[in-house]
DNA sequence: TCGAATATATAAC
DNA sequence: GTTATATATTCGA
């Protein structure tokens, strides 16, 4: 790996970085309120995965992270750099990828279709790169209550908020602390 | 509500 | 290398 590009920018209290090779494949991203928790997080996961460390870069991803954010339809497949997951991290990230907006799914639903348990596919997912890009905020429990979600690598109930949030965005149904049960989407087709 | 069971990843030896 | 420990869980008693 030649060189790795961190961007940074916000839109209204949100901060978004992303972490990106130089083909221009996304490494990893993040988002928060904190501008100086993504820098540290993102060159601290560029340090350990590929051994260098950032420049600060503008890039186009950021802004599309940010159209993401805001709900907007891809306009095109982002490519991703996978050269830093397993992979059993791949298999999980193939199901989420395939999670239509405005559904979600449960981490026991992953596991029974890559034939693994619960908590391993938690792991997984909560280890996921590319928050937004992927969209692990559509992972829920099994009771439909909404559960965790982790940001800059530090779990609370900030992430649960967030991950509320974030459904809301996407129109999904949501009844007190629970999903509707209408918005589940099952794993059980072939993955492509 | 609480504890066991489950499969990965990572840290300790 | 091999063994313990930690997980964004789930299910049953």
């Amino acid at each position: 790996m030649e060189s790795i590009s961190l961007s940074i920018e916000h839109s209204a209290h949100t901060w978004f970085g992303c972490l990106v090779d130089d083909q221009d494949r996304l490494v990893a991203s993040a988002f928060g309120p904190d501008p100086r928790k993504i820098n540290t997080h993102l060159a601290d996961y560029s340090k350990t995965v590929t051994g260098v460390s950032p420049a600060l870069n503008r890039h186009s991803l950021t802004s599309e992270m940010i159209r993401r954010f805001d709900g907007e339809k891809p306009p095109e497949s982002v490519r991703l750099n996978k050269d830093f997951i397993s992979l059993f991290q791949r298999q999980v990230i193939g199901v989420l990828d395939r999670i239509p907006t405005g559904k979600v799914t449960t981490y026991g639903l992953i596991a029974k279709r890559i034939d693994s348990a619960p908590r391993p596919v938690g792991g997984a997912v909560g280890s996921n790169p590319w928050p937004i890009f992927v969209p692990c905020h559509r992972v829920v429990n099994g009771d439909l209550t909404i559960g965790n979600y982790s940001m800059c690598g530090t779990l609370g109930h900030t992430g649960t908020v967030t991950k509320k949030n974030l459904l809301n965005r996407e129109h999904v149904p949501i009844q007190g602390d629970k999903i509707d049960r209408i918005a589940l989407w099952k794993p059980s087709e072939k993955m492509a």
